[in-house]
DNA sequence: GGAATTTAGTAAAACGTTTTACTAAATTAG
DNA sequence: CTAATTTAGTAAAACGTTTTACTAAATTCC
């Protein structure tokens, strides 16, 4: 039943030429290799009519390329992730590109597995949105000459392309946006992680209590915890009993997880208490009430990450000048860090 | 400065075996092929020791397997398709497989030429969110015989595997639901489309609709109009005019858009509408006010269409018996479709 | 008009596997 | 003790390309 798909062969045996002709005429060199008007028309005609593609296994491992990259993330669901992914497929699409998405969970032996599954050839380049212990592998995937560009994050004694936003500036200046709504006690809910995505953002919130000469109130949970009763616990009694008036959380599925909490706390709590999350979001915007957010430059992140690969690819093996790129976040103000009980109009 | 990873050659010349020895001990064929103890364990060791792994485009242009699914989707920075999407890829690749993911843009052109790239025998198997238009390029793959599997929705005209869910029956429980608490003015808001998940759907608002006696608004958008100003009028002019006090919005981007122009209308108007969604969303149920939803079962979506994809993998050429599956989904009923003025208590 | 060059191609190797068909040596059967 | 069988492998073809090195015929050069 399954029919064959036609070979460059079958076509030469059609048309009493040879394979090498076939395949030189294919590839546009026709006309280089000195193959005649008619000759070309014939083949090209002929492909058309019996619509024959190449055979795109036979092509990688003839030519080592596969024309797939990888683009691997934390997690493929989650909506930072997934526009990135979208807008990374289509500019990877419009070069002839496919891409292979896949999930670490931020978990190193997942990563690791990952990375070996795609090991060397398969694939002609990784974008990599890095979990902690990871770094050995991405140092072996440099070393053995397959591009690698790393986002969100990276790892500082490592040098590699990277593209990222400037995380610390961010942090800090949604964190004075809080400060000058006469917020007062303003609480930064992280991941415990030493990713330097988050420790900027840490960083940022630290410096900009720092100079207002406010608390520093933090929470770093485990990433285990989150969405299970332990991460509920430590959330609940953090806003309990810290008499806490702000909340800053650094990253969009921990706003997810606390805001049950809270609603569940108290419905009103959600109103009172000044609200930044980082990762925007479109439901943010239409929440009631709607949640400041520092948001990411997702079509731009996407757009730089392969700009970088394209240029490692098109480069070969030369090793090309490291490129690090970090972009500015911006800061969507919303409902959710007004004061409503500002000390000056109360 | 590349280097080189070792092939099975290199092997054979190390140990002084030949190829098919290493070939069949690697495939797990050593015994059965009367291979000695010792020189399996020899094999084994060095394969470990060098770190080999199998070249698998060279694999694949032998085998005529890939191990590589495509899961096409309209969009994959949509929700409801990324966690589809994150189903999918766990149970890939427990099973040795990866997937490729591709937004069709619901859009025909963009549908073929992905199918036209991902061509043939590149490609294990397909799992499509088709658009509309492209029943003839599903009924091609399946012709030269690849596996295929259709979700969310089918051709009514051609016989193929499907995953999809009862929206019919959803959709009227939904609003009838509505109805049960004392909506009078129910508005169906949808996409104007002929695919079967969005039929369906209208349908069982209108029998529902009609069951009750009721009268039956009914606004169909142009897909093209979404987030565009066209459909803000339209979607305005339906909430000004008609007095309604219900909305059932049958998909999630509609929601969403539908939803930024409710707020600007009247901040106030998405607490005394009642609103029901499809698509189950993490946000509708922190939102303010929780939102009402039908939820599809995710998990067990991609479970069944991984299981049929795999069914037809192993049974190889065998045409198999159809197998076309209706899931249930469930109505996650929150405060958007309480009635704040039903009639009995007014 | 013979040598050099150009034209219009082709043969064959290579990419790294899997698999079929073979074989030489050892063992067993009768 | 010979024939048949089993053991323990191996050689080579095949998958469908790309590309290097070649060639025979036609043309140009001086």
């Amino acid at each position: 039943m399954k029919q064959k798909r036609p070979s460059i062969k079958d076509i030469a045996k059609a048309l009493n030429v040879s394979i090498t002709t076939i395949s030189f005429v294919l590839n546009g060199k026709g006309e280089e290799r000195k193959i005649s008007k008619e000759v070309i028309k014939k083949i090209e005609d002929y492909v058309e009519e019996i619509n024959y593609t190449p055979n795109q296994v036979a092509q990688s491992l003839r030519t080592g390329e596969s024309k797939i990259l990888v683009f691997m993330v934390e997690d493929i669901s989650n909506s930072f992730f997934a526009n990135i992914a979208r807008a990374i497929e289509d500019i990877a699409y419009k070069k002839g590109y496919k891409v292979l998405f896949c999930s670490n969970e931020n978990n190193d032996k997942r990563s690791r597995e990952l990375i070996r599954v795609f090991s060397e050839r398969l694939v002609d380049g990784f974008i990599i949105i890095p979990s902690a212990g990871i770094r050995k592998e991405i140092e072996k995937l440099i070393k053995i000459g397959i591009p690698v560009v790393l986002g969100d994050r990276y790892f500082e004694d490592l040098p590699t392309h990277y593209v990222v936003i400037d995380n610390f500036q961010a942090a800090k200046a949604a964190t004075q946006h809080l400060i000058n709504n006469d917020f007062e006690k303003i609480a930064f809910i992280t991941i415990d992680t030493p990713q330097n995505q988050m420790t900027d953002r840490f960083k940022g919130y630290s410096q900009a209590i720092e100079d207002a000469g406010l608390e520093s109130i933090v929470l770093k949970l485990p990433f285990e915890t989150i969405n299970k009763k332990e991460g509920i616990t430590l959330i609940e009694t953090l806003l309990l009993k810290n008499n806490i008036d702000a909340v800053f959380f650094s990253t969009n599925y921990l706003t997810q997880f606390a805001f049950e909490i809270i609603k569940k706390i108290n419905p009103d709590l959600v109103y009172n208490l000044g609200i930044i999350t980082f990762d925007d979001n479109e439901f943010f915007k239409i929440n009631n009430p709607s949640i400041t957010a520092v948001a990411q430059p997702i079509e731009q992140i996407a757009k730089e990450l392969m700009d970088i690969m394209f240029k490692i690819l098109k480069s070969k093996d030369k090793n090309i000048p490291l490129i690090q790129k970090t972009l500015e976040a911006s800061l969507q103000i919303r409902d959710s860090s007004k004061n409503l009980f500002t000390k000056n109009e109360a």
